[in-house]
DNA sequence: CGCTTCACATACGAAGCGTATGCGAACCAG
DNA sequence: CTGGTTCGCATACGCTTCGTATGTGAAGCG
């Protein structure tokens, strides 16, 4: 071994400047939003220049929809987690729902997934594979209507629904002067609505 | 008369250039969205320039606040017609939901207020007086708690989370291949989890 | 060992935004 | 009626930023 392979191979080399641009894209999309964020600035900041940008994800817009990818996958991970731990089927639907309230107050979150991202490449809707959140709360949905749990409607189209709900909600939520407070409501509220898609409760 | 006034008064024309402004600032971040509109272009599409547009409002997310809050005031009137119109205060908190589903569909209201708006201006709860919609829809599940068809729950909370269900069912309604039979899906789940606020049922 | 490939840098042109300045017409004092 | 001020709007300028076109040097391959 000794000194061999000290050069890293080309295709690690690569992973890391990409990963390198993602990470300065995340931070100053998150810091300033996406058009107040400057390539030639995140870029230096990365130790590169535009030119590896464009390179790798061919323009702005390319490197905010890799990011986004990258945060919707670390979402779904998360929500993985939620899921699992929950004791019932309808237990793992709201712990979910709310998990999501939560992290969508996350300012990075918040900023780059619920602002910009949908100002900049088309509503979510579009973003096929890169709905993450929609995806889990559909399958906890369809679950549930399986179960005999919920009233058969469409498990897609409640699911929309139901994290539209929880996306509003944080958004205001993160806004309010008193966030804790606010959160309670809005959380008391949200079960409310979800109680609605119950059987016959 | 004959020939008497044919000048305007200048505040008149102030209105009028104003009027302009916002009808092209309409048209142009309707098409091409806040970012894509030039506002050489807008401008001189109104027969103007720059120096008219900076000296009305600001700057261009100036017009774009005007141009929003106009909207919002076209949507709470078409919003006041629907429940004036409803039989039951149940029937107008519904009629005015699916309304509102049904108008964020619209490509004007969807590109400028839903996606471009705010990630301009920051997330809707700060635009002060400019949430006509959501504040419509709290006024009706007020009245509907009054009246003790609702859930005691906090009306602001349950108003933004049912806004935000329709905002969003509607982003995925727009997108869809087939915009009818989605919509038919949406509503009906909508219904499902709007009847989670009412008492006892 | 020379040629190709490819990751990335440099250089250039084109918009677009905001500001500073200019102009002309409407109000106002005397 | 006249000289000055206000103000609605246009013109002119500089700065930033994006996208592309081109250059370069190192790794791979015959």
């Amino acid at each position: 071994m000794s000194i061999a392979k000290t050069s890293q191979r080309r295709a690690d080399m690569i992973v890391e400047t990409r990963a390198k641009l993602m990470a300065a894209g995340r931070r100053a999309f998150a810091a300033k939003g996406y058009a107040g964020a400057s390539m030639d600035d995140l870029t230096a900041e990365a130790g590169l220049t535009r030119g590896a940008l464009y390179h790798h994800f061919g323009d702005k817009k390319g490197l905010l929809a890799a990011v986004i990818a990258e945060i919707d996958s670390e979402i779904a991970a998360r929500l993985r987690v939620i899921i699992a731990q929950a004791d019932t089927a309808w237990d793992a639907f709201i712990d979910e729902s709310v998990a999501w309230i939560e992290m969508s107050m996350e300012p990075e979150i918040r900023r780059i997934m619920l602002l910009d991202g949908p100002a900049v490449l088309g509503d979510p809707s579009g973003w096929v594979g890169q709905t993450a959140c929609v995806d889990s709360t559909a399958r906890s949905i369809r679950r549930l209507i399986d179960e005999g749990l919920a009233k058969p409607v469409d498990p897609d189209a409640a699911a929309r629904l139901v994290n539209g709900a929880a996306l509003s909600a944080s958004l205001w939520i993160a806004s309010a002067e008193d966030p804790r407070a606010v959160s309670a409501r809005a959380i008391e509220s949200f079960l409310a609505l979800a109680s609605g898609l119950r059987k016959h409760a």
